[in-house]
DNA sequence: CACCTTCAATACGTTTTTGTATCCAATACA
DNA sequence: TGTATTGGATACAAAAACGTATTGAAGGTG
């Protein structure tokens, strides 16, 4: 009895699932999800239909791979930058912030995927809750950035849950308005401010 | 010579397009835009595609149609809740933060197709504008508002440009949380607390 | 090196979706 | 009310997209 459900993984099929992801991120952020067709995806990764069935079952899951590839290659930069920060903490909050936000810079294909994705996740119920631990774990790692940084700047977070879903909320928000309007400069210098602002409301002064 | 380009407006084809442009909404809400066809709109409408060719040329140009038409709408609505707002002026912050959100409050279904919206624009070049004009007008509108409550209670505003965009922001990034996380409730309480203390950020006391 | 397995290519039929050209019932108008 | 126009239904052809069954070469194994 051989097990046929999962096939055994080698160079091969590696590449090929490689190729096939790399294709997807840029045809969904050119087409968007919805309108990309399987044949798109191969067509682009020089394959034919016959390699993305023998890898996957369906786009959806296709999309769904990409983005949780993509979300943890992300979480796993961040922790790496949490760590070589740990050698040079910050001297001031504008410097935790403008950290923070090199630390979530994001390409805009991606910007555009993402919301893509969670367009997608709003309709989905499965991939609702994906996302929301997708947010918590996101959140944790904020929490666990930020309780350093504040040590080093002498504040104290006041609400934690409240704080980091502050954070990415208004990360979210200023994300469109910085890839929409007409002046980005402008947008990226309201979002430092707000970035600031948050950071000021959700902490205070610690006892020294 | 009659003009062949724009066909009349009779009752007929009003009742024709109202009836599509609202079965659209669902199935768009329901599906996504991408992956909803000319066909899934019109026997939701009770038509055939005979109809749905006779109004529009597109299913681009009917989202757009859809977006734009309620947009209008809730701006609408929107100024009208202003002037009434004029004969009975808020009394705290707390309060007009309440008036702000619930004017903004908006059903799941409408808030899914306006993410779906978002994420087409960010890929198609003409919508980007279209998006910018928008919001510009959403914040002109903001600031009509807030002039006059922060009057009442006594405050004056900062940086204009920059407080409408904080709120839209935070309507914004908040909007997905409380549709994705597992307690709404208490995304909603975060939501009006991050409105109050951007309230607070863009403003200071008024010389009276 | 010979054999066996794997996996992408190919080929196939089917379903879905599209857009148009034509027709006829509803409706506007005089 | 009679007549002209309008607009949605119908029918049609073409294209697009799908998923599967089969094949053969590349890659792994003993």
């Amino acid at each position: 009895m051989v097990d046929t459900t999962t096939p055994r993984t080698t160079r091969r099929r590696i590449e090929t699932r490689r190729r096939l992801l790399d294709s997807a991120v840029e045809v969904f952020s050119e087409k968007g999800f919805g309108r990309t067709t399987v044949d798109d995806v191969c067509t682009r990764a020089g394959f034919t239909r016959g390699a993305f069935y023998s890898n996957f079952v369906s786009l959806d899951e296709l999309f769904l791979t990409v983005w949780e590839e993509r979300s943890d290659a992300f979480l796993a930069s961040a922790e790496a930058t949490v760590d070589e920060a740990n050698q040079d903490p910050v001297t001031s909050l504008e410097e935790g912030i403008d950290r923070l936000l090199e630390l979530s810079a994001i390409d805009d294909r991606w910007a555009r995927i993402e919301w893509e994705f969670t367009a997608h996740a709003l309709r989905t119920p499965g991939l609702r809750e994906v996302m929301a631990a997708r947010e918590e774990r996101i959140s944790e790692l904020l929490l666990r950035i930020l309780d350093r940084a504040m040590n080093h700047v002498n504040l104290r977070i006041t609400d934690r849950a409240a704080f980091a879903a502050a954070l990415i909320a208004v990360h979210d928000g200023t994300t469109v308005q910085m890839l929409i309007e007409p002046d980005p400069d402008a947008a990226r210098e309201r979002r430092r401010n707000l970035f600031l602002a948050v950071v000021q409301t959700y902490t205070e002064a610690a006892a020294s």
